[in-house]
RNA sequence: GCCUUCGUAGCUCAAUGGAUAGAGCAUCUCACUCCUAACGAGACGAUGUAGGUUCGAUUCCUGCCGAAGGCACCA
C-alpha cells in the first residue's frame, strides 16, 4: 500500500515539475487525519516557488484521480500535508486477507535470499548466566525473527569465553576445594567468585592463577583439562535448559579456545604486514591513527586478548558459516573495544569487516544497586525467571501457563524499549503483570481466541459496516510495521505496535458485542484478523501465546 | 583530560525533521446481571539550558549543565 502511494505521489510531483523532491509517506498521528499522509507538497513548494498549501491541493486533485478507487479521500490539512483515507473495500479486503492468511500474514520479502549471521547471548562458561545475558538472548532472538520475517536466512551463534583469566580463576578455586566434578553451574560460578577474590587479595594465588591460565591455553595437563572440560560442560547444559525455556536456539556455539589459535595467526600475519605493532613486549593495534584507542591484541605473556580472539572468530565464522551480513550483539560497554577490532579487521580483511556490525544493547540495571559477581549480588537468569513464575503462579494454577505468562512478562520488559538503552529494573514493579506488559498482549489474544472458539468456521464472506473500526486500520499496518522493524533492527517497534493493537482490541471488546450481535459475521472476521496479527507479532518477539489465562 | 551514548510527565519508556509530543505505573473520577475486569472510559501531568540551521526541531549543529560507559596486557 505504501508503495502504491509512493509511486502515485512520485508521478504527481513529476507532473508538477519537481521529480527529484525527496518526500515521506507516513502514518498520521491520528486516524482522523487519514490512513497515510505525505509531506511532498511542503518539501517541493520551495523549489517550485509555490505556496505549499496551494501546491498540496493541486497534487491532491491529481492524486485523487490517479489512485481512483483505492482511496476514499485525498485531503489537504495543516501546513500542507496531503492525507489519504483508504477506501472502505480496500480496508475490509486487507482485514479479510489477514484473517485468511494465518501465519503468513505480515511476512515480507525484503531480505529474500540473504544470509544473516547473528551472534548473541554469549554467556561465559565457568559462570552462571546472569540477567545481562538474558537480555542479549531475548533481543537477539527477536531481532533474528524480525529479520527472518522478511525472508532472510538467519544463522544464530553464541560465542563464549572458555579460556582466559576468568576461567583460570574458577578452575583454580575448584582445584583448591578438591572438586573434580562440579555438580552445577552455581558451584562453578561460586568458584569463580572465590578465585576472583583470591586473585586480588593474594600474590601467591595471583601467580598460581596466571600459570593456570597459561596451562589451559597449552592444554597438555590431562587432569586439568578434564576438570576444565567438565566445568564447561555443566555450565553449557544449564544454558541450554534456559534457552529452551526462552524459546531460542543456536546453530553454532563458538568458543575462545577455538579462536585463540586463528586469532594469534592473524595477528602475527598482520604484524608482519605492519597492521599491528610491538610495544612493551605486547602486540598492539594503534587505534590513534583512526581516532580510536590503542589496544593490546597479544599480551606480553604471549596470550591473545579478547580483541585478537574476536578477529580470529571473524575469519573462523567466515570460513565455516559464510553470510552476507553479520551482527554481533554485545553490551554497550564494549563499543570502544569493538570499534578497534573493526578498525583492525578493515586493515586485514576489508570484505569481512564491511559486512560485520556491532549491535550494542544496554544493561539491565537494578534500582537496588549495581550487580557484582564478586559480591555475590548477581541476579542469575534462572533466579529471575523463577521469581516471575512464582508471581504468575498466583493467578494460574497450570504451571505451563504460569511459565508462558512469566516469560512473556520478562521478554516484554526487555523488548518494549529501544535496545541500546539500559533497562532500569525495579524488582517489585517488574513483578507486576498489569498495564503495558507481556500479559496484556497475551490476555487480549486469549479473549479473541475465546470468542472465535464459540464461532463456527464459516467466516470470511461477511459484509463490512460502512465505517471501518480503528482496529481494522491498525491491522492493515502490520506488514509495514514488520518491514520497518527489520530495516531498523528494532524489535521494539513490534512491541509498541502490538501494545497499541491490543489496546484497540480491548476497546472494541468493551464496546462491541461480537457473538449474537448485528454484523456478527464481520466482527468475527475482525476478531480472527486481530488474533492472527497478534499471534504473528508475538511469534516475531518469541513471546509465548497461552491458550487461556 | 579525551572519546562514545544519553537527558521527554512524580516514576519507567515511545515518537522515519512535521499536524494537538504518545503509553503504562502512581493519584483522582466513572464503569462489573453482558463473548474472561490481567479489561474499558475520563481527569491530572513533560521535551535539562542558551543559541544556530530549517517553511517546520524532542529529532540535525555548537556551547553550557547533568548522568552512564570506555580510554594497553579482563571480557
Amino acid at each position: 500500500m505504501e508503495e502504491t502511494l509512493r509511486t502515485a505521489v512520485q508521478k504527481a510531483l513529476a507532473d508538477a515539475g519537481a521529480s527529484d523532491t525527496s518526500f515521506a509517506i507516513e502514518w498520521p498521528t491520528d486516524f482522523a487525519h487519514g490512513d497515510y499522509s505525505t509531506n511532498a507538497a511542503m518539501a517541493a513548494a520551495k523549489a517550485l516557488g509555490k505556496n505549499p498549501k496551494e501546491l498540496a491541493s493541486e497534487l491532491a486533485t491529481s492524486l485523487k484521480e490517479s489512485l481512483g478507487e483505492t482511496v476514499e479521500s485525498v485531503t489537504v490539512a495543516g501546513p500542507g500535508f496531503i492525507n489519504f483515507t483508504l477506501a472502505r473495500p480496500v480496508i475490509s479486503g486487507i482485514v479479510k486477507e489477514a484473517a485468511a492468511l494465518g501465519s503468513e500474514w505480515g511476512r515480507g520479502a525484503e531480505l529474500e535470499g540473504k544470509r544473516y549471521s547473528i551472534e548473541y547471548s554469549c554467556p561465559n562458561p565457568f559462570k552462571e548466566m546472569h540477567i545481562g545475558h538474558l537480555m542479549s538472548t531475548v533481543i537477539g532472538e527477536a531481532l533474528s525473527r524480525v529479520i527472518e520475517n522478511e525472508g532472510a536466512t538467519v544463522i544464530r551463534d553464541s560465542y563464549g569465553g572458555d579460556v582466559g583469566p576468568h576461567v583460570a580463576k574458577a578452575v583454580w578455586a575448584l582445584q583448591k576445594k578438591g572438586i573434580t566434578e562440579p555438580a552445577n553451574a552455581k558451584e562453578v560460578g561460586d568458584a569463580y567468585a572465590h578465585g576472583s577474590r583470591a586473585y586480588e587479595e593474594s600474590e601467591e594465588a595471583k601467580t598460581e592463577i596466571d600459570a593456570l591460565n597459561r596451562a589451559i591455553y597449552v592444554g597438555n595437563d590431562r587432569d586439568l583439562m578434564e576438570l576444565w572440560r567438565k566445568g564447561r560442560e555443566v555450565c553449557l547444559e544449564e544454558f541450554k535448559e534456559i534457552y529452551k525455556v526462552l524459546d531460542t536456539h543456536f546453530d553454532y556455539f563458538f568458543f575462545e579456545s577455538e579462536t585463540a589459535v586463528p586469532g594469534m595467526e592473524v595477528v602475527k600475519d598482520g604484524l608482519a604486514r605492519g597492521v599491528f605493532e610491538e610495544s612493551q613486549g605486547a602486540i598492539i593495534y594503534n587505534g590513534e591513527k583512526k581516532g580510536l584507542h590503542t589496544l593490546v591484541f597479544v599480551t606480553s605473556q604471549g596470550n591473545p586478548t579478547y580483541e585478537a580472539k574476536e578477529v580470529g572468530l571473524a575469519f573462523l565464522i567466515e570460513e565455516r558459516v559464510p553470510s552476507d551480513v553479520r551482527y554481533i550483539l554485545t553490551a554497550a560497554e564494549q563499543v570502544g573495544h569493538f570499534a578497534v577490532v573493526k578498525a583492525a579487521l578493515e586493515d586485514i580483511g576489508p570484505l569481512v569487516a564491511a559486512k560485520t556490525s556491532h549491535v550494542p544493547h544496554g544493561f539491565l540495571r537494578l534500582t537496588t544497586g549495581k550487580m557484582s559477581s564478586r559480591e555475590g549480588s548477581v541476579i542469575t537468569a534462572t533466579d529471575l525467571i523463577a521469581d516471575i513464575i512464582k508471581v504468575a503462579r498466583e493467578r494460574n494454577e497450570d504451571s505451563l501457563i504460569a511459565q508462558a505468562v512469566a516469560i512473556g512478562a520478562i521478554k516484554y520488559m526487555i523488548l518494549r524499549q529501544a535496545a541500546g538503552g539500559d533497562i532500569i529494573f525495579d524488582v517489585d514493579k517488574s513483578l507486576s503483570l498489569e498495564g503495558d506488559s507481556g500479559p496484556y498482549l497475551q490476555y487480549a489474544l486469549v479473549r479473541a481466541r475465546k470468542i472465535l472458539s464459540y464461532a463456527p468456521e464459516k467466516l470470511l464472506d461477511a459484509e463490512a459496516p460502512a465505517t471501518p473500526y480503528t482496529l481494522e486500520r491498525l491491522i492493515v499496518r502490520f506488514p509495514e510495521v514488520a518491514r520497518q522493524a527489520a530495516a531498523d533492527h528494532a524489535p521494539h517497534a513490534i512491541t509498541q505496535y502490538l501494545t497499541k493493537l491490543a489496546g484497540e482490541w480491548n476497546s472494541f471488546y468493551a464496546s462491541e458485542q461480537v457473538l449474537g450481535s448485528d454484523g456478527e459475521a464481520y466482527k468475527l472476521v475482525l476478531a480472527k484478523a486481530f488474533a492472527t496479527t497478534m499471534e504473528n507479532g508475538l511469534r516475531m518477539l518469541a513471546i509465548p501465546a497461552p491458550e487461556r489465562m
